[in-house]
DNA sequence: CGTCAAGAAAGTGTCGACACTATTGCGTTC
DNA sequence: GAACGCAATAGTGTCGACACTTTCTTGACG
């Protein structure tokens, strides 16, 4: 039985018994596929078979190959001319790449709104984070990473460009996986803490200097902790007694 | 005879008489529909026919929603559930934004590159200059609009994160097509020469700030010309008697 | 005359089928 | 027994068709 035949319902389960097809199960795709990925329940390096997603998903192979192809441009998956999609490797490197990318964009971010910012929108920002950080590492895992992530997209909102929140969201969903399980780890719980707040201290004064280097270390922080992470997030991928000769591949 | 009935011919002609389909027509279709964006022959704001798309081009809609959806992650169109594809609207902020993302990214591209960059890798840039700078300014609009690219993503490149590079390609993908128009003006072609003259020497002598200076303003003189390009661009598109009543709409 | 509603037309979203390509397994040859 | 090639299988790329939604047209009613 080699045929997975697990069903993986979508997200949004059709609340019909009818066949009717009803919205928008491109999107409904885009959203499972994607979650799929983030949680690893697709593995790096692995070839995407479009039949058997879109039987568990339970939608024809075309809704399935526009999410792909969203994915594909997302960074998410890639596309190799009739082989098919493969899910994005997890490299180290390209995790850095995608923290410093991060990092140019919220440094900047922070600038623009420094300068541009009306006082009632940087109180906004700290309306936010007083409202979360009372109870904020006592939340699960994943609210503490949506709360962190409305942070950040919060001051990319208030920079005025929103080219910037989409390139964060877009950076954010990229590394979420990650940062989930740095975030299970409780390291430095604290320190994310205080940061934000001197962040929150630094907008108000409008100390750009210092809001820039707070979060250039708030980010290099978390990505000294990615190195652990990334082994633990392999070994729990690759189970153990689970030979990955499979998807061990000579590089080039 | 509204049925727009010219044949765009796909860009790599299939040179067999036989119908066979032969290869990866999706990909063709993506290139053709963004020159088609970037030409104007797709106006902003206009409703995207896909049946009428895949007439001109002579596939089926498959590879034609394929296509867009690609062009819709890269912001190029957007896409309203059930009433189809838009081409991305031509306002003026939404292009400083852009112009702003990039010179943000070129920023910091720079700046990596003096901190990584082997001396070599350095003299590599410089090469690449001094061989296009002969003729620069004789150089038809596109050449001199790719060679220019070809400098900023070369930086890129030496930064040593891939994620910069192809942020910056998707940048220079969607303004591509006001900065042709302004290349046309031949505005102000020798302060471009002077100024990446003056990039490479700061990049050869690691001089970060001033590498970043020069860059903020190389990129900041053009987003000025930017307006009128703007303007004539309009122009351009919108034909004098046509009434462009249809697509001028109430704006938030 | 203008407004609104119902029907017609146009257009998108999804499907199942088929052509073509890559991969796997098997038999043949050395 | 190993390497090679060939057939069988699995999987992607594209198509035409159809269901559903939006938009346009037309005609009744005020």
């Amino acid at each position: 039985m080699n045929e997975r035949s697990e069903i993986i319902a979508l997200s949004d389960p059709q609340t019909e018994g009818e066949t009717r097809r009803s919205a928008d199960s491109s999107e409904r795709a885009y959203n499972t596929i994607r979650k799929l990925l983030v949680e690893f329940k697709l593995k790096p390096e692995e070839r995407i078979n479009e039949v058997q997603l879109s039987r568990s998903l339970g939608v024809s192979r075309t809704p399935i190959r526009e999410a792909l192809n969203r994915l594909a441009s997302e960074g998410f998956v890639s596309l190799t001319p009739n082989r098919g999609f493969f899910v994005r490797s997890l490299s180290t490197e390209g995790l850095l790449d995608l923290y410093e990318l991060r990092t140019i964009i919220e440094c900047a971010a922070f600038r623009l709104m420094c300068q541009r910012a009306e006082d009632d929108q940087i109180e906004r920002l700290r309306a936010y984070w007083t409202a979360i950080v009372e109870g904020y590492q006592d939340h699960p895992p994943d609210v503490i990473l949506a709360e962190d992530e409305g942070f950040h997209l919060l001051i990319a909102e208030l920079s005025g460009n929103p080219e910037l929140v989409h390139q964060l969201s877009s950076i954010n969903a990229r590394i979420r996986f990650i940062r989930r399980i740095q975030i299970e780890h409780r390291t430095h719980d604290k320190a994310q803490v205080s940061s934000h707040s001197a962040i929150v201290e630094a907008a108000m004064n409008r100390d750009i200097e210092r809001g820039v280097e707070l979060l250039r270390n708030h980010i290099e922080m978390t990505v000294s902790a990615t190195q652990q992470a990334l082994k633990d997030a392999l070994l729990k991928v690759f189970a153990p007694g689970d030979a990955s000769s499979k998807t061990r591949r000579r590089r080039a």
